[in-house]
DNA sequence: GCGTCCAGGTCTACC
DNA sequence: GGTAGACCTGGACGC
Protein backbone atom coordinates (compact mmCIF):
# COMPACT_ATOMS: atom_id res chain seq x y z
CA UNK A 1 0.00 0.00 0.00
CA UNK A 2 1.36 3.21 -1.35
CA UNK A 3 0.74 6.86 0.41
CA UNK A 4 1.47 10.23 -0.39
CA UNK A 5 0.65 13.29 0.62
CA UNK A 6 0.32 16.28 -1.38
CA UNK A 7 -0.74 19.99 -1.97
CA UNK A 8 -3.10 22.10 -4.55
CA UNK A 9 -3.26 25.61 -4.56
CA UNK A 10 -6.49 26.78 -4.27
CA UNK A 11 -8.29 30.23 -5.98
CA UNK A 12 -9.05 32.73 -2.81
CA UNK A 13 -12.72 32.24 -3.25
CA UNK A 14 -12.49 28.40 -2.61
CA UNK A 15 -14.49 27.12 0.80
CA UNK A 16 -14.21 22.95 0.10
CA UNK A 17 -17.16 22.62 2.41
CA UNK A 18 -19.06 24.61 0.42
CA UNK A 19 -18.35 22.60 -2.96
CA UNK A 20 -18.68 19.18 -0.59
CA UNK A 21 -22.62 20.57 0.62
CA UNK A 22 -23.12 22.30 -2.62
CA UNK A 23 -25.62 19.21 -3.39
CA UNK A 24 -26.55 15.70 -2.26
CA UNK A 25 -23.56 13.46 -4.05
CA UNK A 26 -21.86 13.80 -0.60
CA UNK A 27 -24.22 11.40 0.94
CA UNK A 28 -23.84 8.73 -1.60
CA UNK A 29 -20.89 6.42 -2.05
CA UNK A 30 -17.82 6.35 -2.29
CA UNK A 31 -18.22 10.09 -0.73
CA UNK A 32 -18.38 10.73 2.60
CA UNK A 33 -17.64 13.89 4.52
CA UNK A 34 -15.72 13.98 8.08
CA UNK A 35 -17.29 16.36 9.80
CA UNK A 36 -15.05 16.67 12.89
CA UNK A 37 -12.13 16.64 10.51
CA UNK A 38 -13.69 18.31 7.58
CA UNK A 39 -12.33 16.13 5.53
CA UNK A 40 -13.52 14.89 2.21
CA UNK A 41 -13.19 11.13 1.20
CA UNK A 42 -13.05 10.32 -2.60
CA UNK A 43 -12.55 7.42 -4.78
CA UNK A 44 -11.10 7.48 -8.56
CA UNK A 45 -9.60 5.91 -10.87
CA UNK A 46 -5.47 6.79 -11.71
CA UNK A 47 -4.51 4.56 -14.84
CA UNK A 48 -7.57 1.81 -14.20
CA UNK A 49 -6.18 1.93 -10.91
CA UNK A 50 -8.26 2.54 -7.85
CA UNK A 51 -7.08 5.75 -5.54
CA UNK A 52 -8.36 6.74 -1.98
CA UNK A 53 -8.33 10.96 -1.70
CA UNK A 54 -8.73 12.49 1.31
CA UNK A 55 -8.60 15.95 1.32
CA UNK A 56 -9.20 18.91 3.77
CA UNK A 57 -8.50 22.74 3.54
CA UNK A 58 -6.45 23.87 6.47
CA UNK A 59 -6.12 27.35 5.27
CA UNK A 60 -7.96 29.15 2.60
CA UNK A 61 -5.15 29.33 0.52
CA UNK A 62 -4.61 25.29 0.47
CA UNK A 63 -5.87 21.80 -0.02
CA UNK A 64 -4.03 18.99 1.52
CA UNK A 65 -4.76 15.68 -0.17
CA UNK A 66 -3.42 11.97 1.00
CA UNK A 67 -3.49 9.78 -1.86
CA UNK A 68 -3.67 5.78 -0.86
CA UNK A 69 -3.79 3.35 -3.80
CA UNK A 70 -2.17 -0.50 -3.88
CA UNK A 71 1.42 0.00 -5.27
CA UNK A 72 3.64 2.23 -6.00
CA UNK A 73 2.85 6.34 -6.67
CA UNK A 74 4.79 8.53 -9.06
CA UNK A 75 5.09 12.28 -9.49
CA UNK A 76 2.56 11.45 -12.71
CA UNK A 77 0.26 9.61 -10.69
CA UNK A 78 0.13 13.22 -8.28
CA UNK A 79 -0.53 15.11 -11.33
CA UNK A 80 -3.19 13.29 -12.40
CA UNK A 81 -5.06 13.03 -9.07
CA UNK A 82 -4.73 16.70 -9.39
CA UNK A 83 -6.68 17.00 -12.12
CA UNK A 84 -9.50 14.47 -11.12
CA UNK A 85 -9.78 16.80 -7.84
CA UNK A 86 -10.28 19.65 -10.44
CA UNK A 87 -12.72 17.80 -11.54
CA UNK A 88 -14.76 16.43 -8.46
CA UNK A 89 -15.33 19.91 -7.30
CA UNK A 90 -15.49 21.94 -10.34
CA UNK A 91 -12.68 24.19 -10.01
CA UNK A 92 -12.30 24.96 -13.99
CA UNK A 93 -15.37 26.97 -13.91
CA UNK A 94 -16.02 30.84 -14.00
CA UNK A 95 -18.94 32.29 -11.71
CA UNK A 96 -17.32 36.09 -12.10
CA UNK A 97 -20.09 36.74 -14.34
CA UNK A 98 -22.76 35.40 -12.58
CA UNK A 99 -22.30 37.34 -9.23
CA UNK A 100 -21.49 40.71 -11.50
CA UNK A 101 -25.19 39.57 -12.91
CA UNK A 102 -26.46 38.88 -9.17
CA UNK A 103 -24.87 41.76 -7.68
CA UNK A 104 -25.75 42.44 -3.68
CA UNK A 105 -28.60 39.60 -3.91
CA UNK A 106 -26.17 37.25 -3.87
CA UNK A 107 -23.38 38.56 -2.12
CA UNK A 108 -24.08 35.84 0.64
CA UNK A 109 -23.24 32.92 -1.92
CA UNK A 110 -19.83 34.56 -2.90
CA UNK A 111 -18.92 34.91 0.21
CA UNK A 112 -19.57 31.31 1.04
CA UNK A 113 -17.53 30.38 -2.41
CA UNK A 114 -20.31 28.78 -3.96
CA UNK A 115 -20.94 28.04 -7.28
CA UNK A 116 -19.07 24.78 -8.07
CA UNK A 117 -21.01 21.16 -7.49
CA UNK A 118 -19.46 18.31 -5.89
CA UNK A 119 -19.13 15.99 -8.55
CA UNK A 120 -18.02 12.41 -8.92
CA UNK A 121 -15.10 10.65 -10.69
CA UNK A 122 -17.14 10.34 -14.13
CA UNK A 123 -19.93 11.73 -15.87
CA UNK A 124 -21.26 8.16 -15.87
CA UNK A 125 -21.13 7.66 -12.36
CA UNK A 126 -23.08 10.93 -12.24
CA UNK A 127 -25.64 10.05 -14.35
CA UNK A 128 -26.47 6.99 -12.80
CA UNK A 129 -26.83 9.06 -9.68
CA UNK A 130 -28.96 10.59 -11.06
CA UNK A 131 -31.20 8.57 -12.95
CA UNK A 132 -31.24 6.87 -9.12
CA UNK A 133 -33.11 10.37 -7.44
CA UNK A 134 -35.63 9.94 -10.12
CA UNK A 135 -39.43 9.79 -9.07
CA UNK A 136 -38.10 8.58 -5.23
CA UNK A 137 -37.30 9.96 -2.05
CA UNK A 138 -33.58 10.65 -1.15
CA UNK A 139 -33.57 7.64 1.67
CA UNK A 140 -34.28 5.38 -1.70
CA UNK A 141 -31.95 6.97 -3.84
CA UNK A 142 -29.23 6.48 -0.74
CA UNK A 143 -29.92 2.87 -0.66
CA UNK A 144 -30.32 2.31 -4.73
CA UNK A 145 -26.32 3.51 -4.63
CA UNK A 146 -25.15 2.15 -1.75
CA UNK A 147 -26.31 -1.31 -2.61
CA UNK A 148 -24.92 -1.19 -6.18
CA UNK A 149 -21.33 0.26 -4.96
CA UNK A 150 -21.53 -2.60 -2.55
CA UNK A 151 -22.21 -5.37 -5.14
CA UNK A 152 -20.33 -4.23 -8.31
CA UNK A 153 -17.76 -1.60 -6.96
CA UNK A 154 -14.42 -3.00 -6.60
CA UNK A 155 -12.41 -2.61 -3.82
CA UNK A 156 -9.71 -0.70 -3.26
CA UNK A 157 -7.39 0.66 -0.88
CA UNK A 158 -8.24 0.44 2.65
CA UNK A 159 -11.69 -1.18 1.65
CA UNK A 160 -13.42 1.55 -0.08
CA UNK A 161 -15.13 0.43 -3.49
CA UNK A 162 -14.95 2.74 -6.53
CA UNK A 163 -17.88 2.92 -8.68
CA UNK A 164 -18.54 0.56 -10.79
CA UNK A 165 -17.71 1.36 -14.21
CA UNK A 166 -20.25 1.08 -17.22
CA UNK A 167 -18.36 -2.44 -18.47
CA UNK A 168 -18.80 -3.52 -14.97
CA UNK A 169 -23.02 -2.31 -14.58
CA UNK A 170 -23.05 -3.71 -18.50
CA UNK A 171 -22.24 -7.13 -17.60
CA UNK A 172 -25.27 -8.01 -15.46
CA UNK A 173 -28.94 -8.28 -16.29
CA UNK A 174 -31.83 -5.78 -16.04
CA UNK A 175 -32.98 -8.70 -13.28
CA UNK A 176 -30.45 -7.63 -10.44
CA UNK A 177 -31.00 -4.10 -11.07
CA UNK A 178 -34.72 -5.01 -9.89
CA UNK A 179 -33.83 -7.88 -7.78
CA UNK A 180 -31.00 -6.96 -5.91
CA UNK A 181 -30.42 -3.14 -6.32
CA UNK A 182 -33.92 -2.98 -6.10
CA UNK A 183 -34.10 -0.12 -8.44
CA UNK A 184 -38.02 -1.40 -9.61
CA UNK A 185 -38.77 -0.10 -12.80
CA UNK A 186 -35.65 1.47 -13.08
CA UNK A 187 -34.02 -1.38 -13.77
CA UNK A 188 -34.31 -1.30 -17.62
CA UNK A 189 -32.64 2.14 -17.78
CA UNK A 190 -29.58 1.18 -15.32
CA UNK A 191 -28.81 -1.56 -17.54
CA UNK A 192 -29.20 0.37 -21.07
CA UNK A 193 -26.96 3.58 -19.36
CA UNK A 194 -24.63 1.11 -18.56
CA UNK A 195 -24.78 -0.37 -22.09
CA UNK A 196 -24.67 2.81 -23.76
CA UNK A 197 -21.67 4.42 -22.54
CA UNK A 198 -19.55 1.10 -21.82
CA UNK A 199 -19.99 0.40 -26.07
CA UNK A 200 -19.36 4.42 -26.44
CA UNK A 201 -22.84 4.72 -28.07
CA UNK A 202 -23.25 7.92 -26.36
CA UNK A 203 -19.96 9.46 -25.00
CA UNK A 204 -21.02 10.58 -21.66
CA UNK A 205 -17.54 11.77 -20.75
CA UNK A 206 -17.29 14.33 -23.98
CA UNK A 207 -20.25 15.84 -22.11
CA UNK A 208 -17.56 17.70 -19.81
CA UNK A 209 -16.20 19.60 -23.31
CA UNK A 210 -19.77 19.45 -25.24
CA UNK A 211 -19.02 21.87 -28.59
CA UNK A 212 -22.66 22.65 -28.33
CA UNK A 213 -25.57 24.74 -26.77
CA UNK A 214 -26.67 23.46 -23.30
CA UNK A 215 -30.03 22.91 -25.28
CA UNK A 216 -28.20 20.68 -27.47
CA UNK A 217 -26.52 18.73 -24.71
CA UNK A 218 -29.90 18.35 -22.60
CA UNK A 219 -31.15 16.49 -26.40
CA UNK A 220 -28.14 14.50 -26.29
CA UNK A 221 -28.96 13.54 -22.44
CA UNK A 222 -32.27 12.76 -22.90
CA UNK A 223 -31.24 10.11 -25.56
CA UNK A 224 -30.31 8.13 -22.38
CA UNK A 225 -33.42 6.04 -21.54
CA UNK A 226 -34.83 7.37 -18.24
CA UNK A 227 -32.60 10.91 -18.30
CA UNK A 228 -35.69 13.33 -18.73
CA UNK A 229 -35.61 16.65 -18.59
CA UNK A 230 -34.81 17.09 -14.55
CA UNK A 231 -32.03 14.70 -14.84
CA UNK A 232 -30.65 16.24 -18.07
CA UNK A 233 -31.36 19.91 -16.15
CA UNK A 234 -29.18 19.08 -13.37
CA UNK A 235 -26.54 16.82 -14.81
CA UNK A 236 -26.20 19.91 -16.98
CA UNK A 237 -25.77 21.92 -13.56
CA UNK A 238 -22.90 19.72 -12.58
CA UNK A 239 -20.72 20.20 -15.64
CA UNK A 240 -21.18 23.98 -15.18
CA UNK A 241 -23.99 24.97 -17.33
CA UNK A 242 -27.21 26.43 -15.91
CA UNK A 243 -29.17 27.59 -18.49
CA UNK A 244 -31.83 24.89 -17.16
CA UNK A 245 -34.08 24.93 -13.58
CA UNK A 246 -33.94 21.46 -13.35
CA UNK A 247 -37.37 21.34 -11.28
CA UNK A 248 -38.56 18.73 -9.23
CA UNK A 249 -41.42 18.32 -6.68
CA UNK A 250 -39.19 19.63 -3.82
CA UNK A 251 -37.85 22.78 -5.83
CA UNK A 252 -41.22 23.49 -6.28
CA UNK A 253 -42.10 22.63 -2.03
CA UNK A 254 -39.28 24.72 -1.63
CA UNK A 255 -39.63 27.82 -3.57
CA UNK A 256 -42.29 29.45 -1.58
CA UNK A 257 -40.99 28.58 1.70
CA UNK A 258 -37.78 30.91 0.70
CA UNK A 259 -39.73 33.47 -1.29
CA UNK A 260 -42.93 33.70 0.03
CA UNK A 261 -46.28 31.90 -0.93
CA UNK A 262 -47.24 31.58 -4.50
CA UNK A 263 -50.81 32.06 -6.14
CA UNK A 264 -51.17 29.44 -9.31
CA UNK A 265 -48.64 27.59 -11.06
CA UNK A 266 -45.47 27.48 -9.13
CA UNK A 267 -43.18 26.38 -11.76
CA UNK A 268 -44.14 29.72 -13.87
CA UNK A 269 -43.61 31.64 -11.09
CA UNK A 270 -39.98 30.27 -10.38
CA UNK A 271 -39.81 30.77 -14.11
CA UNK A 272 -40.43 34.46 -13.87
CA UNK A 273 -38.40 34.81 -10.71
CA UNK A 274 -35.24 33.93 -12.25
CA UNK A 275 -35.78 34.97 -15.74
CA UNK A 276 -33.82 37.71 -15.34
CA UNK A 277 -30.62 35.25 -14.50
CA UNK A 278 -30.46 34.00 -18.14
CA UNK A 279 -27.73 31.33 -18.36
CA UNK A 280 -27.03 31.51 -15.03
CA UNK A 281 -31.19 30.88 -13.82
CA UNK A 282 -30.43 27.51 -12.68
CA UNK A 283 -27.64 28.44 -9.95
CA UNK A 284 -29.83 31.30 -8.98
CA UNK A 285 -32.31 29.37 -7.83
CA UNK A 286 -30.11 26.72 -6.64
CA UNK A 287 -27.91 28.68 -4.27
CA UNK A 288 -31.70 30.11 -3.25
CA UNK A 289 -32.95 27.04 -2.22
CA UNK A 290 -29.84 25.82 -0.69
CA UNK A 291 -29.10 28.85 1.71
CA UNK A 292 -30.01 27.10 4.81
CA UNK A 293 -27.62 24.41 4.20
CA UNK A 294 -24.86 26.43 4.76
CA UNK A 295 -25.77 28.70 7.85
CA UNK A 296 -23.06 28.32 10.27
CA UNK A 297 -25.23 26.49 13.23
CA UNK A 298 -25.68 23.98 10.36
CA UNK A 299 -23.57 21.06 11.27
CA UNK A 300 -25.02 18.74 8.30
CA UNK A 301 -27.47 19.66 6.23
CA UNK A 302 -31.25 18.91 6.34
CA UNK A 303 -31.18 16.43 3.39
CA UNK A 304 -28.07 14.25 4.30
CA UNK A 305 -29.33 13.49 7.86
CA UNK A 306 -29.60 9.83 8.32
CA UNK A 307 -33.01 8.78 8.27
C1' DG B 1 -50.30 -4.21 11.64
C1' DC B 2 -52.40 -2.46 7.62
C1' DG B 3 -53.69 0.76 3.99
C1' DT B 4 -52.69 4.94 1.69
C1' DC B 5 -49.94 8.57 0.02
C1' DC B 6 -46.11 10.31 -2.25
C1' DA B 7 -41.20 11.44 -2.98
C1' DG B 8 -35.27 15.53 -5.75
C1' DG B 9 -39.76 11.74 -12.85
C1' DT B 10 -39.97 9.24 -17.18
C1' DC B 11 -42.18 6.98 -20.79
C1' DT B 12 -45.91 5.76 -23.78
C1' DA B 13 -50.25 6.13 -25.84
C1' DC B 14 -53.56 8.98 -27.16
C1' DC B 15 -55.82 13.20 -28.54
C1' DG C 1 -47.63 19.78 -28.03
C1' DG C 2 -50.14 18.54 -24.21
C1' DT C 3 -51.84 15.17 -20.91
C1' DA C 4 -53.34 10.90 -18.36
C1' DG C 5 -51.88 6.75 -16.52
C1' DA C 6 -48.57 3.23 -15.37
C1' DC C 7 -44.47 2.29 -13.15
C1' DC C 8 -41.14 0.29 -8.21
C1' DT C 9 -39.62 1.15 -3.70
C1' DG C 10 -39.85 2.41 0.96
C1' DG C 11 -40.72 5.94 4.61
C1' DA C 12 -44.36 8.63 6.87
C1' DC C 13 -48.71 8.90 8.52
C1' DG C 14 -53.41 7.79 10.12
C1' DC C 15 -56.29 4.47 12.01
Amino acid sequence: MARTNFSIKAPPWLRLRTIVFSHGWVDLPPFAWNESTKTLRAVGRINRRIVLLEIEQPKVSRLDVVMTAKGALSESSIDQAKAVINEMLGLSHDFAEFYELAGEDFAWAKELGSGPFLRGASVFEDAVKMLATTNCSWSLTRQMINRLVDELGEKGPEGVRAFPTPEQMAERPSDFYRDVIRTGYRAKFFKEIAEISASRKIDLERWKQFPGTTKELVTEIRQVPGLGRYAAENLCKLLGRFDGLGLDSWCLKKFPMVRGPVRGDVAKAIERHYKRFGAWQGLALWLDLTRDWHQKDVTVPEPFKKK
